[in-house]
DNA sequence: GAGCACTGC
């Protein structure tokens, strides 16, 4: 290391310098998107003035039907406007101010501040909604926070959603699936109810796309959509580049950060990787390079941060660091946007992100690392600036950066549609080519989509929802869990299908203990291991965890996360509502497995796959090759009938099938083919594989 | 014979 820092700086901008007035709107982050930034500025000069104060936003708000919001992280948007907006009456004659967030903690968090400052007690003027909690009050709650999934839903009750004079819809920028599908339906009510005023809140430039997007196609003339922007409250963060690319980016960033430790004053350090191998690998090397470090005052804390640990070790990395320390935090992207660490004051970002991806023609989702976006590499460098000034450093040259593209392709370009759609017609949204996306889905994913849903009987030849469908559509599952709940009744094993839905909703019931080797949690496993394979062993373990009082400290010794229990048992409860509402009864199969697979089935008949002699399985759909997660029970063992049926399958460097349970091939054959085959007009997979067994 | 970015209803 005693070469030091081999980093370019640029030299036009320091810390502390300060931008051109207009810039302001992108944030301090000096040199970080030279082309991005003046894209924005063009955008509102030829448009519409900026405008910066309260008086004058409130103005915007009050002219035009749309107002298109650019403010970072901090600049008080979320927190400010919606009080802006109630203290100026648009909550009078009860109506309510809403503002949705991608994320429920956003949700909970932004509703008790506000809460705060309003004087209210949480819940009463000022109150949130999310999915299993809803703190607010049908008649005097007058600001409403909720995530945009909540109220995306509400739209399946009220069309109009009447309630509301304004909606804010936050963190546009993200872009998630039901941010995109609730601009597409706002857009589409406005017509109908032009009294319902639209904030759209965005972090960067996209918002030019935004107000594009309400003018396209819309009768209400030029002036209906105007753009705002708030000043942030962030201070500057100098961004740094390697002078030449590197092969080895988690050693790279383990050396950066101990050269940071040696030359740079207190203050606590970010490093952005792409999983948790790669964060192991960096903490380990940078543990071998402390001791060839000269004597530095204060002491190094290495910390991870990834979605994989339990509660209490993420809340690790909030921890003050004590006098005389410094924390060096290895994260995947989940502190680019959803955790905010106070305090920290470098990033090392590696420039990469591993992203889901989903191929609708093979009906494969992939997981795979490719380089940052200009604005994810902007949101992470801005990690550095949120208490001083700070630096970022990127494991990549300054060209590189240049050829990154602009932003992440949205959530609707690169997911499974089925859901998406189905819940589409069930707003009455019949003809989803013709649905003003903000970004069209591919159309070979709609059309994949349309088709799964017409062979499942979700809609008829006609492309209208049938009757199943409709229930199906309500249900806050995929579709796959929702057909089996509703199957439940013909095969008499209600209260077992409900725990098995709410665990296959849930992910990663089962952990790998930090430290431990898999071996521990694979012998735990085994306590709860049924014959029959995933599902049930799923449910046994859900029952131990009920019988064995809900406990945190049961679930460490049974390698289970207490999180992810917790939630099968609120997911089961909400479940159960919705199968009462249909009036499907809830009976036990009293250990009957055989009509519990069944039911299985009957939800996820699509999904089989054949034993191979060599170990892998073959899918009856598409004939592909298919391994077994190491996860599964059925890991290390053949299915006596030859036969499985699986929850989902993922491609990572092989394609892998998880949750996976034995049937008898002849239950294939009860469902769906019919629809299937009259429609391609080939042998269908079921009937055409069960001849070969 | 070996693994898993992150959300949300």
């Amino acid at each position: 290391m005693s070469g030091g820092l081999k980093f370019w700086k640029p030299g036009t901008a320091g810390p502390g310098s300060s931008l051109d007035r207009e810039t302001e709107t992108e944030g301090n982050v000096i040199q970080s998107a030279p082309a991005y930034a003046s894209l924005s500025i063009q955008a509102q000069r030829e448009h519409l003035p900026i405008y910066k104060h309260r008086d004058k936003l409130l103005h915007c708000i009050e002219t035009h039907g749309v107002t298109i919001v650019v403010g970072q992280t901090g600049c008080g948007k979320t927190t400010q406007l919606p009080q802006y907006l109630y203290e100026s009456g648009w909550a009078a004659d009860g109506r309510v101010i809403a503002c949705t967030q991608p994320r429920r903690v956003a949700a909970t968090s932004v509703a008790g501040r506000v809460a705060n400052e309003v004087g209210s007690v949480l819940g009463d003027e000022v109150g949130y909604t999310i999915r299993f909690e809803d703190v607010s009050d049908k008649e005097r709650t007058r600001i409403l926070y909720m995530t945009d999934g909540m109220l995306f839903r509400e739209t399946l009750v009220d069309p109009l959603l009447t309630r509301y004079s304004v909606i804010m819809i936050d963190e546009v920028h993200e872009r998630s699936v039901y941010t995109d599908l609730l601009l597409g339906v706002l857009k589409k009510i406005r017509r109908k109810r032009p009294s319902l005023r639209l904030i759209v809140s965005s972090a960067t430039v996209d918002a030019t796309t935004f107000l594009e997007y309400f003018r396209a196609n819309t009768p209400l003339g030029d002036a209906e959509a105007a753009i705002a922007s708030l000043e942030g409250r962030m201070f500057p963060v100098e961004v740094a580049y390697l002078r030449a690319p590197v092969a080895d980016y988690v050693r790279k960033a383990a050396e950066v950060v101990a050269d940071i430790h040696v030359k740079h004053g207190p203050g606590d350090i970010l490093v952005f990787l792409t999983g948790r191998e790669e964060i192991e690998r960096c903490l380990e090397e940078l543990s071998e390079l402390l001791p060839m470090l000269p004597r530095t005052a204060d002491k190094l804390v290495p910390l991870a941060l990834h979605a994989g640990l339990s509660t209490e070790e993420q809340m690790a990395v909030f921890e003050r660091a004590a006098p005389g320390t410094r924390k060096v935090i290895a994260s995947t992207n989940i502190a680019e946007a959803s955790v905010t660490i106070n305090g920290i004051k470098y990033v090392v970002d590696c420039g990469f992100v591993k992203i889901r991806t989903y191929n609708p023609t093979t009906a494969l989702a992939s997981l795979a690392t490719v380089p940052v976006s200009v604005a994810s590499a902007t949101q992470r460098a801005g990690r550095a600036g949120r208490t001083s000034a700070g630096i970022c450093y990127r494991l990549y040259p300054e060209s590189a950066f240049a050829n990154l593209p602009l932003s992440t392709p949205p959530e609707i370009a690169r997911t499974d549609m089925t859901t998406p759609l189905l819940q589409l017609k069930a707003l009455g949204i019949d003809d989803v080519m013709k649905f003003e996306w903000v970004t069209a889905p591919p159309a070979e994913s709609v059309l994949r989509a349309l088709e799964g849903l017409l062979a499942t009987g979700m809609i008829g030849e006609d492309g209208r929802m049938t009757a199943t469908g409709a229930k199906v559509a309500e249900c806050p599952v995929e579709v796959g869990l929702a057909r089996m709940l509703f199957s439940a009744g013909e095969y008499g094993c209600g209260e077992e299908v409900l725990t098995v839905a709410a665990m296959t909703a849930v992910q990663d019931a089962f952990v790998i203990p930090d430290g431990a080797p898999g071996a521990l949690a694979e012998l735990e496993r085994r306590k709860f291991t049924a014959e029959e394979g995933d599902h049930l062993t799923l449910l046994n373990a859900y029952n131990a965890f009920t019988r064995y009082g809900k406990s945190a400290g049961w679930c460490r010794s049974h390698a289970l996360s207490f999180r992810a229990m917790s939630r099968a048992v609120s997911i089961r409860a909400q479940l159960k509502k919705y199968m009462q509402r249909f009036g499907i009864p809830m009976k036990s199969c009293e250990g009957d497995a055989v009509k519990l697979r069944k039911c299985l089935v009957s939800g996820y008949y699509r999904n089989a796959a054949r034993w191979m002699a060599d170990g892998t399985y073959r899918s009856v759909r598409g004939n592909q090759t298919l391994h077994v997660h190491p996860t599964s029970v059925l890991f290390t063992r053949k299915p006596r009938t030859g036969w499985v049926l699986f929850h989902e399958m993922e491609e990572t460097k092989k394609t892998q099938i998880r949750i996976l349970t034995e049937i008898e091939p002849d239950w294939l054959l009860e469902h769906g083919h019919i629809q299937q085959d009259k429609r391609t007009g080939k042998a269908v997979d079921a009937m055409a594989m069960s001849g070969q067994k």
